[in-house]
DNA sequence: CGACGTGTTGATCTCTCTCAATTAGAGTGG
DNA sequence: CCACTCTAATTGAGAGAGATCAACACGTCG
């Protein structure tokens, strides 16, 4: 189980990411510490832990989610290999929200202050750093439009949409075959802002209406074109300023 | 009506913000471009505009936001003095979010790639935009936390509080006196994912009972230790740290 | 003075929640 | 090989928080 060296990392070549020089690279190999493998559904982070470390999702599914004291949860966002993880809390600050694997997941391992580091070190990976955090807002942006405004229906419809193009992009056929899907419905629901049940009616419903399919742990878009007219997708926003698809 | 120069900006004496080096001023103030003044209700920018500069908050309030081609609109977040705008999109994107002032305001106004120059010239300058960027972030979280999984009631107990804090902040005596209020209840309903009417009836029920006042455009708090306890306010995350009731 | 924006309240209506019960598969232990 | 247990998915029924519809009050403004 040797460690990955950042200049032969699996995520680079992928067309979503940026290309990198040496240098750069080097510079990430001297601040990443170790890596870290846990099982689906361990806790990466916890609510309110203290001095957690940067970290980079490698491989797998995760989800960053905050709880009132009841046990009310919500999944404020999933993340996919390349994301970032705990930028948003100062040093030596609580951390506000909680990070659980859906699947087998590798981590890599920062130290907290490298963040600073690589900002000195190379202002245009730095630059590159705020525009990613600047983009995972605007996710969360828009979950926060879909549970706010979106019926039960059109939520799952913009999840399901945006979930397999993230995922599918990471995957070499691009969708084609499905993509692997490791949410339940729990997590589906918490994601949206509905109850378990109420997930689990409409799920169905739109599965029978053909317009997704679940198999085996896979999820395969079956009329993309409906789901996205349910979601309002093309909709959001500018009225009037583009043809609508 | 002369422009304020960055050396002698009124936000910066503030106990929120930074010390800055007088050769950062010079920095920012090189880039900074020139100032606009809205009044109430204007549009700063518009969702889906395409070239949108970088701005700062100088005065005023103002809210993100993002609607559905139906007319539904959801409030991201308020903006107070301080805040920056429009790092979310990528250079030569569409803006995801529109930006509308909800006071006069002004504003001041630097240019698209200012935010790179910023951080090839000062490091530090930058590692700070990607941390309130994250701030930023971590407000919305907040948000979405309400509004996926908290009642009408206690979503608004939670917008009173943490939008009477952000003002007291700004103000010289911390909001002894109440704080300037300048949103309508139809803000709050977007804000909170709720319909006018149920707004309306919630607000008055929590101020009938005593736990907040609003006057001439002043909002009072009157029992904040009440309002905090019904918005779970320090009930959030951390299950661990204390029993579960 | 009428039009308009904002706040207020009452009366339905309905989408979503909660409660309950059942099925199916995976894993465990005897 | 067969209980037994657990988790995840399903489905039905009833309840309720919040949405929608309607009216009205009040202040500002052209």
């Amino acid at each position: 189980m040797r460690e990955v060296r950042c200049s032969e990392c699996q995520l680079r070549p992928k067309p979503l990411f940026l290309e990198h020089s040496e240098q750069e690279h080097t510079l990430v190999q001297s601040l990443k510490r170790r890596e870290v493998r846990l099982e689906a559904g361990a806790i990466l982070i916890h609510e309110g832990q203290t001095d957690a470390p940067l970290y980079t999702l490698y491989s797998g599914w995760a989800f960053r989610y905050k709880t009132l004291s009841d046990g009310r949860r919500q999944i404020l966002s999933f993340l996919l290999g390349g994301d970032f993880i705990g930028v948003q809390q100062k040093m030596g600050d609580a951390s506000a929200h909680g990070v659980i694997t859906l699947t087998e997941a590798v981590f890599c391992v920062f130290q907290r202050d490298s963040l600073w580091e690589l900002h000195r070190q190379s202002p245009s990976m730095g630059f590159n750093i705020t525009w990613l955090t600047a983009h995972e807002e605007s996710l969360v942006d828009d979950t926060l439009l879909s549970v706010g405004r979106r019926s039960a229906e059109e939520r799952i419809a913009m999840l399901l949409i945006l979930l397999f193009k993230r995922a599918a992009a990471l995957q070499a056929d691009g969708g084609a075959s499905g993509v692997a899907f490791p949410l339940t419905q729990q997590h589906i629901a918490d994601g949206l802002g509905l109850s378990l049940v109420h997930t689990n009616k409409t799920l169905r419903k739109l599965e029978r209406r053909g317009l997704h399919h679940f198999e085996e742990g896979r999820l395969y878009m079956r009329d993309v074109r409906a789901l996205a007219q349910l979601a309002d997708l093309y909709g959001d926003g500018r009225p009037a300023q583009r043809p609508l698809v």
